[in-house]
RNA sequence: GGAGAGGUGGCAGAGUGGUUGAAUGUGGCGGUCUCGAAAACCGUUGUGCGCGCAAGUGCACCGAGGGUUCGAAUCCCUCCCUCUCCGCCA
């Protein structure tokens, strides 16, 4: 949620940014809301004012009635027109309130300025040079679908029947691998850079969708159980950030650093038919979130070091990977800057999402209202929020599969992993 | 699922219709004392919105939302949450 004060003083900055943004559009909502503020400035000064006077009144009232020294029913009938007055205003103030809460909350945020302005993905800019691993891949390659059926670690038509499409089962070595993966990342976060680990529930309440920023824009995405009135997460972001929600926290306890697992639920509507095969694409998959709330004078720097935490994870497992600085055009509606990190995937032939790291400044932190005092005179003010995936391991297993894929059809176990397997390869079964 | 208790300031905890934005304690800040500290004592200390260059000033806020009233932390209704006991259960 953006600062209306800021949406009053400087109108043109936030236009310019609702055009790089690819939102157009969203240009008439905001000068409703100007209006509307206006329009409630108004109200607001007028009913102020008729309050004021009845308080007064009501005094006098107190005052005659305890000294007995006349009547009050003139006062009485006059204050119940006044206050009839009120109420009329005020149902007016709740009305144009919730119309401008309602443009607050679809409005997207600020852009940084190093953020490159771009009308699409295709003009996301790579960021430093693609981290390559020299690997022998010169024989035939499978997908990981071909190499997860055939080592018998994946079974997408079992996760069908039981759930629906895009409800991957592993199995036995996978599985293994799987929860290896899991536990290496929280590891490397919370012993080498100061994250502490959480692990949250897997459902929330709508407050907590609202405050960072999935509700309303994006509920549609996100799985709802209506009996219970509860979401299921699309990532560890939204309970691990809702964690302070209404709370003021103390600034010596800032930056706060949780690493989080959870498994991460998406409906994934209306995107049918793209990239949608075995792991491109599914309904649930796991993965590890690093959340910071900062001052927000360190929240640029907490963003390069939250992007440098999801490198490292790729580095120790010597998976090929790039990071992109996200256009204009493409970046969440949430992010002020955001990061791609990307694997390659041989046997595609392509890069895949694996990581996002963002940084939402004021944005969540106004919507859920968690703040900071610098000091015992200072005015609470809102912490800077980001959150970065350390990674999503659905399409982190597609490229270790592949990357690590032996001629005779097995997959080798990345060196910093082999502690937390227990094995060092996955072989194909004896035909 | 059933029964009961309760939700008040950073924290603890009074307050059941009229100078109560709220006693008191504690914590924070400033000061006196001290070589310094502790203790003691004195002062100060909520948030949001509106108006204002500012000093300031008006309004709102005692879990949330409604209602009664000239006037609500206080009375009524609905909902949410926490705790205790019972039942069920991994």
């Amino acid at each position: 949620m953006l600062d209306i004060t800021i949406l009053r003083d400087s109108p043109d900055d936030i236009i310019t940014m609702l055009h790089n943004r690819q939102q157009p559009e969203d240009e008439a909502k905001l000068r409703l809301l100007l209006e509307e503020d206006r329009e409630r400035r108004r109200l607001v000064k007028e009913s102020d004012e008729l309050k004021s006077l009845r308080n007064r009144k009501s005094k006098e009232i107190a005052e005659i009635k305890k000294s007995g020294s006349g009547s009050t029913d003139a006062l009485i009938l006059e204050m119940q027109s006044v206050g009839t007055a009120i109420a009329e205003m005020d149902s007016r103030l709740t009305a144009l309130e919730a119309s401008m809460e309602d443009i607050l909350l679809a409005l997207p945020n600020r852009l940084h300025p190093s953020v490159p302005v771009g009308r699409s993905a295709e003009e996301n800019e790579v960021f430093g040079e693609p981290v390559r691993f020299s690997h022998p891949l010169d024989f035939p390659l499978k997908n990981h679908l071909e190499l997860g059926k055939s080592l018998g670690i994946l079974d997408f038509e079992r996760g069908a029947k039981v759930s629906g499409a895009g409800f991957p089962v592993y199995m036995g070595q996978g599985a293994r691998l799987e929860r290896a993966l899991i536990n290496f990342m929280l590891d490397s976060h919370t012993e080498k850079h100061g994250y502490k680990e959480v692990f949250p529930p897997f459902m929330v309440n709508r407050e907590s969708l609202r405050g960072t920023g999935q509700w309303p824009k994006f509920s549609s995405e996100v799985y709802h159980m209506p009996e219970d009135e509860l979401y299921a997460i699309p990532t560890a972001e939204v309970p691990v950030t809702n964690l302070h929600r209404g709370e003021l926290l103390k600034a010596e306890s800032l930056p706060i650093s949780y690493a989080a697992y959870s498994a991460c639920f998406r409906r994934e509507a209306g995107s049918y038919g793209k990239d949608t095969r075995g792991f491109l694409r599914v309904h649930q998959f796991n993965k590890v979130e690093m959340v910071k709330f900062t001052r927000p004078e360190d929240s640029y720097q907490a963003l390069e070091d939250i992007r440098g935490h999801a490198e490292a994870i790729l580095k120790a497992l010597e998976i090929p990977y790039r990071v992109l600085l996200l256009c204009s055009g493409d970046i969440s509606a949430n992010a002020t800057k955001c990061y791609d990190i990307e694997v390659w995937s041989p046997a595609e032939d392509k890069y895949l999402e694996a990581s996002s790291c963002s940084n939402f400044e004021d944005y969540q932190a106004r919507r859920a209202n968690i703040r900071f005092r610098r000091d015992a005179k200072s005015k609470p003010e809102f912490v800077h929020t980001l959150n970065g995936s350390g990674l999503a391991t659905s399409r982190l297993m597609v490229s270790l599969m592949e990357h690590y894929q032996t001629p005779e059809g097995g997959i080798q176990v990345p060196e910093a992993l082999r502690p937390y397997t227990g094995f060092s390869e996955i072989t194909p079964p004896a035909q």
